[in-house]
DNA sequence: ATCTGTCCCTGGACGC
DNA sequence: TGCGTCCAGGGACAGA
């Protein structure tokens, strides 16, 4: 699932590849609520356009246009942005896959799930947005526009102190795990990184937030910077679909402390791992090393 | 204001 | 082999 590291790796790998192009033909699949911009006005709105910057708010990239328009993109939940060379077999399904000869089945070809197709006039690569869950999103702001979305977005995680975090967890009786999820409070965390977070500054995610000390939540901001960082590092994290953008795999994956490794054995103190559930999440914790 | 539960979607894992 | 059921999860939303 792309979280900060993942988005962040995907806005560094695609940007020289959008950057500076024109737009000249955008194919799209039909409405869904995936395009927060209907697909005939986002055709419309896009061809033409040069880009001029790759940003990233939290876990949303905002390509920057010429004319003072921004395309906002959110990944979701299993969304990949990538170029018409990327060879990956987390580009098809497990189903199409099989039914292709093996020496076609790491290769790319457009499917339902490819929602967004941008052709540029220099005739080169094309960039491609595949989402088979559609949980992602694409909108089309105008010059001066602006989302809610973004507008609610707290601190970039790269960038909360500790004394932020603090003042956020006044009052909170919810998990402190809940609390790093919410994207107004701290943007860029989800579930992987949270419960690495956690793991690292040895506290347990069930905690009430409002219980946390300021050194506690010192701690938090310090183990959560460090995952990120090293995730971006890495190259992010391919637990299931996410691709960087030239199809090649993260290496986060096989750094995991705590995520989706429940009975397994601590890499510190080689108790179990256990697996429980927090704000409808699967939470993964030491319950040795998270004692607080 | 905060908190909790529900929902959107699809494919993969698992059981029979 | 094939079918049914359950699960994963970011974030919007409704209702408490």
């Amino acid at each position: 699932m792309p979280e900060l590291p993942e988005v962040e790796v995907t806005r560094r790998r695609i940007a020289p590849l959008l950057v500076g192009r024109e737009i000249s033909k955008v194919r799209t699949t039909r409405a869904s609520y995936f395009f927060l911009t209907p697909p005939a006005a986002l055709r419309r709105g896009l061809v033409g356009q040069r880009i001029v910057a790759l940003r990233r708010q939290g876990k949303y990239l905002l390509a920057e246009l010429q004319a003072g328009a921004r395309l906002m993109l959110h990944l979701g939940m299993s969304g990949q942005l990538f170029t018409d060379s990327a060879r990956s077999v987390r580009l098809l399904s497990a189903s199409a896959r099989s039914a292709l000869p093996p020496e076609r089945q790491a290769r790319f070809e457009a499917d339902r799930h490819t929602h967004l197709r941008l052709e540029f006039a220099d005739g080169g690569e094309s960039v491609l947005f595949r989402d088979v869950r559609k949980f992602g999103k694409v909108r089309l702001l105008a010059p001066g526009e602006s989302d809610p979305r973004l507008d609610k977005l707290g601190v970039d995680a790269l960038s909360i102190r500790g004394e932020d975090l603090y003042a956020a967890a006044r009052g909170r009786r919810a998990a402190v795990k809940n609390l790093i999820l919410q994207q107004s409070v701290i943007a860029g965390v989800g579930n992987i990184y949270a419960d690495e977070g956690l793991f690292l500054a040895g506290i347990r995610p069930t905690r009430a937030a409002r219980r946390l000390t300021r050194p506690d939540c010192r701690r938090l901001v310090e183990g959560l910077q460090r995952v990120l960082k090293r995730s971006i590092e890495t190259g992010g994290s391919s637990i299931s679909d996410f691709v960087s953008p030239d199809g090649g795999d993260g290496g986060y994956q096989d750094e995991r402390r705590v995520y989706a490794r429940a009975g397994q054995p601590c890499r510190v103190c080689a108790g179990p791992i256990r697996k429980t559930v927090v704000g409808q999440r699967g939470t993964h914790y030491c319950p040795r090393c998270q004692k607080r």
